[in-house]
DNA sequence: GTCTATAGACAGATAGAC
DNA sequence: GTCTATCTGTCTATAGAC
C-alpha cells in the first residue's frame, strides 16, 4: 500500500488549499480566478481540477476544515472546571486562536454568501455548535438575569472583532490583549441585563 | 432655474442607487454586474453610465454618503451632557440607526477591499472619526485604567454585531435590545481592564 | 500530473441611432 | 435619456496530448 513518497499530488494538494485560502481572504471569492490560484501554485489553471472539483467546492473545504478545527481545538482546551474559569478559558482560546488564522477566520465571516445552499447549511450548522459553547458556559455561571443568548452573541462579536484591527508586532501583544479582554467580558456578564 | 420636474433622470438616479445597494448587499460587489442592475431598475445596462463614470464609483459612494450620514445623524442626537449619559445614547443611538440600515451597514464592512487605494482612505477617515467619537466619550466617562482605544474597538464590535442576527419581527424588539446593550456596556466599561 | 488549447458564457464599458 | 449593438477581455471548466 505504499504510496510513492515523492509524488507531486502530496505536495500540490496543501499548496491550493493555501493559496485559495491567502487569495481568498486578500481579494475575495468572487473576485478571485481559477488562474489566479494557478498562478501562485505554479502551475496551469487545468491542473487544479485534479484537486477539486470545482471553484465552490475549494472554498467550503477550507471554512469546513477551519470550523470543526475550531470546534476541535476548543474540545481540547476546555479546562472543564469551575464555571468562571472556563469562561476566562474560552475568551484567552478565542481570540488566540483567532489571531493565529486571521485568513481562515476573515473567509469564514465575509464569504457565507457564496457558498451554495446546501454547504451554507452544514458551516451554519457548525458556527451554531460553537456559540452553543459559550451559551453553555455563561448558563452554568448563572450570570446576571438578562438574556442569555443576547449575552452570548454581544461577547463573541466583541471577541471577533479583535480580528479586524489586530496585527502581529503592533502596541499590545496578544496576552496583553487577552487579559483586557477576559476583564471586559467579566464586568459585561456580571451586568447583562 | 426651475429643473423639469417630470425629468426621468431624477427619479432613475435614486433607483440606480437602491438597486446597487440592496444587490451588492445580497450578492457582493464583484459577483454583481452592471447588466443585474440596470434589469433592477429597469433599463439596459448602457444607461447606467449617465449617473455613474463605473462600477467602483457606484460602491464608493454608497459607502461615502453611509459613513457620513452616520455622523452627521449622532452630531443631531448627541445630548451633549454628561458623559455617562451620552455613552447611553451612543449606545441607542448606534443600534437603532444600524438597525435601519442594514443593507448599507453590510457593504460598508464587507466591501472594503474591492474599493480603489485613493477611495478605501476617504472611507476609513471616515470611519476613524466615528471611533474617536465614542473614544471620546469613554475618556470623558474616565472608564476604569484600562486601554481605551482597545475598549472603544470592543464595544463598537459588539454594538455592530447586532446587524449580524438582528431581524425585524425577531424575539426581541429593538428597544429591549438597545436596553441589554446599555447595560452590557456600561458593566464593560465598569471593568475594563 | 501537468500541459496546451478551447468551448461557451459573460464581464465592463463605449458608440451611435432615436 | 434610453436603446441596440458591439469591442475587448475574462471567466469556469473540459478535452486530449504527453
Amino acid at each position: 500500500m505504499a504510496r510513492k513518497s515523492g509524488s507531486s499530488s502530496e505536495k500540490t494538494r496543501p499548496l491550493v488549499r493555501s493559496a485559495a485560502l491567502s487569495l481568498f481572504a486578500r481579494y475575495g471569492f468572487a473576485a478571485v480566478s481559477m488562474r489566479q490560484i494557478a498562478a501562485e501554485v505554479g502551475v496551469q489553471a487545468g491542473a487544479l481540477y485534479r484537486y477539486t472539483p470545482d471553484k465552490q467546492s475549494l472554498l467550503f473545504e477550507l471554512m469546513q476544515v477551519h470550523m470543526e478545527e475550531l470546534l476541535a481545538a476548543w474540545g481540547e482546551v476546555d479546562p472543564k472546571g469551575a464555571p468562571l474559569d472556563r469562561l476566562d478559558s474560552f475568551v484567552r482560546f478565542h481570540i488566540h486562536h483567532h489571531m493565529d488564522r486571521a485568513e481562515a477566520v476573515f473567509i469564514s465571516y465575509m464569504e457565507l454568501r457564496n457558498l451554495t445552499p446546501a454547504n451554507f447549511a452544514v458551516i451554519e450548522g457548525l458556527r451554531a455548535q460553537y456559540e452553543q459553547v459559550l451559551e453553555e458556559i455563561l448558563n452554568a455561571c448563572g450570570a446576571a438575569a438578562g438574556d442569555r443568548k443576547l449575552t452570548t452573541l454581544a461577547v463573541l462579536a466583541m471577541l471577533t472583532g479583535v480580528n479586524t484591527w489586530y496585527r502581529e508586532g503592533g502596541r499590545l501583544d496578544r496576552d496583553a490583549i487577552a487579559d483586557s479582554y477576559v476583564g471586559m467580558v467579566r464586568g459585561l456578564i456580571s451586568a447583562a441585563a
